[in-house]
DNA sequence: CGGCTACTTGAACAGAGTCAACTATGGTGG
DNA sequence: CCACCATAGTTGACTCTGTTCAAGTAGCCG
């Protein structure tokens, strides 16, 4: 199944009744207040799933939108967990699937809580990154990223202007090169260390790519 | 299997080869910086799952201290993935802790992102209470907090200081009384006007408590 | 009676938000 | 072909929320 760039794969507070691996496309993750201010969660590359939440509770507590166009492999709810059944194996991917999720959250949140504007700024954009190059998604040491300053500053809880200074001073540091959608990591190390950057253990395993 | 208060029962970094469920007690799972800063994740409560990450990547990323005694109940890692495949059910209710867990996280990481201190504070103590609540852990309207100001600080992402101001306000509005341990809330409706409360779906099952 | 730890409060400061203006770019229609 | 508009990014000035520093209070335990 294939979504257009500004369409809806999941809504929050409806019903849904599928769940999906992405195969191709960025999407964001994201939940909002009643007065509009927005929580980008996550973005979303190939290789992450969707919808487990609302696999068990039938509606999604947040909603997740394409970026790019998005190609995904659809399950419905309910053939999903007959092969839960006949696949065990399956269970220990799905509890595989959540637990490298809420890891990634937890490094979110404590980004949040925790680092400076600066630092936050550094440490997303080193997590995309790489989670970019995880994917073949670099490409001469380049990477286009399909969203604007105003969705960074969406999951990094900071104003608009202030993660446009902020982003401003991660490159008068030459630590990245960023052009229209075009993005570059120049100093990886210098990024590093500016965004108290620790060690992660777990890539994506190939199968889920 | 029973831990003192202060004892940690999952160490960042470390490799652990149990899972635990909590019978009773308190307990905080967080995720450090090198320079110290912590960043509180969630309050552990009993009926509350622990260490699903560790059963798949052998070490955690993220630590879990006792506040009180805390009861649990352990399962090891083998054992634990030998019960899955003779109970397909138990799949199921391992991907439905993983989710209810991750939408936890979705909202915490909102909060801090986007709402101001006040609200964010009043969104904490209000979630707190009534998770307590659903755990019969509220005794006269009243909830014994076994933690202090500088835990709530660390989990709403503020200094100490300020977190102390705005609970002060909280109080002045009448919203809430907490003298020592004993917390009480007062006006809920008030609170969750100014923490800009969203009703929540999924209460816990009866069979986890 | 000290000496803890937790909580409070005030004052000065800084990081981040808001407001506002300006630039650059690309698309559209006359 | 160009005038017009919308969107995205940039920059400066001012404001305000939240931090830091500092001092003081209250309760508890040996």
């Amino acid at each position: 199944m294939t979504f257009d760039p500004g369409s809806l794969i999941l809504h929050e507070g409806e019903e849904a009744d599928s769940l999906y691996t992405v195969v191709s496309g960025w999407a964001i993750r994201y939940k909002t207040l009643a007065d509009a201010r927005r929580q980008i969660l996550k973005f979303v590359l190939p290789g992450d799933f969707l919808g487990l939440q609302s696999s068990i509770f039938a509606a999604a507590e947040h909603s997740v939108e394409a970026l790019t166009e998005v190609r995904t492999c659809v399950f419905l709810r309910k053939r999903f967990w007959e092969m839960q059944e006949r696949h065990p194996q399956l269970g220990y991917e799905m509890v595989w699937v959540a637990a490298s999720d809420e890891q990634h959250l937890d490094a979110a949140l404590l980004s949040v809580g925790q680092r400076s504007a600066l630092e936050r700024a550094a440490y997303l954009l080193l997590d995309l990154y790489i989670r970019a190059e995880e994917r073949e998604l670099v490409v001469n040491e380049t990477v286009l990223f399909p969203f604007n300053q105003q969705h960074l500053a969406d999951a990094l809880g900071l104003s608009l202007v202030h993660t446009n200074k902020v982003i401003g001073r991660l490159r008068t540091m030459k630590l990245i090169k960023w052009e229209g959608r075009a993005f570059q990591l120049l100093d990886r190390a210098g990024m590093e260390a500016v965004a108290k950057w620790e060690a992660r253990a777990n890539a994506v395993p190939r199968a889920f790519l």
